[in-house]
DNA sequence: ACGCTTCCCTGGAGGC
DNA sequence: TGCCTCCAGGGAAGCG
């Protein structure tokens, strides 16, 4: 389930280790999981490469190459990267593996292969090929932006929240969590929100996924009034009212909220 | 245009 | 114990 802030972290996390080295050898385990490319062309494309330095869009990674191109990275449901020093600690399902000069090694992890790493040639020419619209936290997406994106769409605000082409980075799990501090139905017509409830929307979705990045995306260090950590518990009930949280289908997938806090607009 | 289903993919949970 | 089905939810695609 990564989304803006599982990707930021492992953006971070990128950072940190596996940036400013050459890479020596690429092996691939499972090349489902490579896109547009195939194993060899990705090997070809990466050996005695260094990546410089990193670009988030939503949930996309990318990585800079010193000789230009960029590497992308998706996560998919169960993706996350990991850098180790013996081969023997890599975890299981590390499909894509890369081994520095220096003997670490960084592999993409992904045990339902729902995500995939892929060449990128031209990046503005994929950021355009994966029609994200603007980064949820982008600086630019202020408030009075924010309303413009709804303007004159309709459906679900969940739905909306989601949808990658409108803004990029908020799935299932922060849609749910940004409805919730916003006090609205996951399955309120957008058209049904005006101006207050917008701001108030755009606020918090600021707001909780910046949380959430603080927080390192561990729900055990995340604001006390999150629902994040109730999402697996059964029988939870709402961490602000005691009442016990529903769950409704939303946009195909599973909604969590609390009934008394987001009252349904129906 | 919207909303719903199906598919990809795997493993954990619960029923029988 | 073991088999079966459902569910998780990122995204693409197809249908009415």
């Amino acid at each position: 389930m990564p989304e803006l802030p599982d990707v930021e972290t492992f953006r971070r996390y990128l950072d940190a280790t596996g940036l400013h080295q050459t890479i020596e050898e690429v092996a691939v385990g499972d090349e489902r999981v490579v896109k547009r490319a195939t194993p060899a062309d990705l090997a070809d494309y990466l050996q005695g490469r260094r990546l410089e330095r990193t670009y988030r869009r939503g949930k996309h990674l990318f990585a800079a190459l010193d000789a230009g191109g960029w590497l992308e990275v998706h996560f998919g449901m169960t993706g996350y990267l990991a850098y180790y020093r013996a081969s023997g600690e890599a975890p299981e399902y590390s499909h894509v593996r890369f081994t520095y000069a220096n003997g670490y090694h960084l592999a993409f992890v992904d045990r339902r292969k729902l995500g995939y790493v892929a060449p990128v040639r031209d990046l503005a020419a994929c950021l355009a090929e994966l029609e994200l619209g603007i980064d949820a936290l982008d600086p630019e997406l202020d408030a009075a932006a924010f309303r413009e994106l709804a303007e004159g769409r309709r459906g679900q605000v969940k739905c909306w929240l989601m949808d990658q082409a409108t803004l990029a980075g908020i799935g299932n799990v922060y849609s749910d969590e940004i409805l919730f501090h916003a006090g609205i139905h996951p399955r309120t017509p957008l058209q049904g929100l005006g101006e207050a409830d917008l701001d108030r929307l755009h606020g918090q979705l600021r707001a909780v996924l910046k949380a959430a990045i603080d927080a390192q995306v561990q729900p055990g260090a995340m604001p006390a009034d999150f629902l994040v950590p109730l999402r697996e518990v059964a029988d939870a009930a709402c961490p602000r009212c005691g009442t016990p949280l529903a769950k409704v289908k939303a946009c195909g997938r599973t909604a969590q909220y609390c009934p008394r806090c987001q009252p349904s607009a129906e």
